[in-house]
DNA sequence: TCTCCTTGCGATAATGATTTCCAATAGTAA
DNA sequence: TTACTATTGGAAATCATTATCGCAAGGAGA
């Protein structure tokens, strides 16, 4: 089958790589829709799915009910806020875990990310006040 | 609140312990509806939860789009099959990554993981078989 | 024991995210 | 132009999960 960068794929790829976070396919969407206002929501689920078959993109399987995608194509560390599902990259720098002494059981890795959950800064905060009012 | 433990709480915390994988709650489901045939579903979703937010188990929040339930307590890390979406536990022993040494954005950390992705063996197997016939 | 109150149950409806279906449209290649 | 195929928008369907409801069961106290 062959691939059309049709407008919409192109808007779309565009977009996710414009904003530098991991956004979900209906964040995605409200924002194409400034730019397209008869996209259908469908599309960007389509073309979310197809991009990353292509390896254009990549998708995130972390972090509850919602799929996040990402343009950043390189394998790299997570930090996810367990209140507000916020993710953020982490950088750990060069003390990732050296896999070539980990048994992995036969796999054939394909991929390897540490991901950190917590509560972030904001919500924190949100914890805070409303500890106090009580 | 007082929390009850019911014969249906007692079963799904029993199965999932002796099954030592990480379940989806309707693959639990499965199992204990063989010794409990009417018990409902929702009952299942319920207590997960329940027993999950009183740190009896452990919720799962990686891969796709069923969460899966860990009766195992301890932070581990995961190796993921890309293919068949097998979870299996990984033993890194002690090179895991010192995260004092790693800005984590202001974040409270509450947990860590390290998330592997791959072809499981059986896959590989399959796939290439596939491969021969073509 | 009887009564009140709370917790938990099963069945089912509702919800939210994602996927599929389908008829219409738009690229592409001869 | 014509024929073919990929893609679209919109709506319906699906899948996992959650909420609701009426009822049963398990104390606690009179």
């Amino acid at each position: 089958m062959q691939l059309r960068m049709t407008n919409q794929r192109e808007m779309i790829l565009r977009e996710l790589k414009k904003s530098k976070k991991h956004l979900s396919a209906d964040e995605l969407y409200e924002r194409v829709k400034k730019f397209m206002p008869r996209i259908s929501l469908a599309t960007v689920y389509r073309n979310l799915e197809i991009l990353s078959d292509a390896s254009m993109i990549r998708k995130l399987e972390i972090s509850g009910r919602q799929k996040r995608f990402d343009s950043e194509l390189e394998d790299h560390d997570h930090i996810y806020c367990v209140q507000c599902h916020r993710i953020e990259n982490l950088d750990i720098g060069d003390k990732e875990v050296n896999l070539t002494e980990v048994d992995t059981r036969g796999y054939a890795i394909t991929g390897r990310r540490l991901e950190v959950t917590g509560v972030c800064p904001k919500c924190q905060k949100k914890n805070s006040k409303k500890n106090a009012k009580k």
